[in-house]
DNA sequence: TTTAGTGCAAAGAATTTGCAAGGTG
DNA sequence: CACCTTGCAAATTCTTTGCACTAAA
């Protein structure tokens, strides 16, 4: 099992969340995502961990998650948004906007002071920037 | 008149767009903007330069000015999205999730380059933070 | 056993689209 | 005058909610 899933489970089990079948589902899908995930295809994925979860089941329990600090929300092109899974300390999220693949980039040390000095707090750990990615602008020259 | 307003009429002009009254109304709102705004909110703003614009009329003025690279969108909390105004040069917005001001920080150097060294290629020159900014945080520890 | 959590279906928001009428270049 | 753009309203899509039932702890 997926590391990172278990420690959200030990966190929210631990903060008195019960674990819950579609929970875990979800949580699973979540941490073990290369990409970011709009809610149906969250739904999708869980399904195949537990067949009976709902999609408000899936809404709920993101909501948690990004209540509890486990999750992200990147809005991408006009409709929906799309879902990630948090990692520890500040970081940038490159999000291609074509395959929605996320890559890490850490933050530099002065980032962080200037953002403190600033008197701003951030709840995320991740920052994201969305764009394209070398492997897309690949694949749209070959294109042309 | 907004400086910035007219830059992008002239540039809209340019690539061909037709300036109407509503597409004006919604850019004089989106450059005069303080804070981030929701599309209901920009209609409400817009009508008060012309009362006849209609929200689909808005919907489709902000995503050809997202498509031109005037606009950038922030998701924020669950539902919606927020808008706002893209400047130029690569910087931070610090957007407040309580009253959705948005600060700006420039990005540093070295950040631009490790960008670049990643091969990753955003549009947008605005990259958003979100968090609680100084004065709300000031406000929230008076309240209790 | 207790009660948080669930699935379903219906309600409520947000966004997009079709089309006749209008206004810009 | 041509045709891009609009307003309206309907359609679609996304998200939340109410409630009886289920299953963690």
């Amino acid at each position: 099992m997926n590391k990172r899933a278990l420690e959200i489970k030990k966190s929210l089990s631990a903060a008195g969340y019960r674990l819950t079948r579609p929970r875990q589902a979800v949580i699973e899908v979540i941490a073990c995502a290369r990409r970011s995930l709009s809610p149906a295809e969250v739904l999708n994925r869980a399904r195949k961990r537990d067949p009976r979860i709902g999609l408000a089941t899936v809404y709920r329990t993101l909501e948690m998650l990004q209540r509890e600090g486990f999750l992200d929300r990147v809005g991408i092109g006009s409709q929906g948004y799309v879902l990630m899974c948090t990692e520890q300390g500040l970081h940038f999220h490159l999000v291609c906007e074509r395959c929605r693949t996320v890559t890490e980039l850490r933050a530099s040390r002065s980032l962080v002071h200037r953002l403190r000095r600033s008197g701003f707090i951030s709840h995320r750990s991740a920052i994201e920037i969305v764009g394209i990615c070398a492997r897309c602008q690949r694949k749209c020259a070959a294109e042309r």
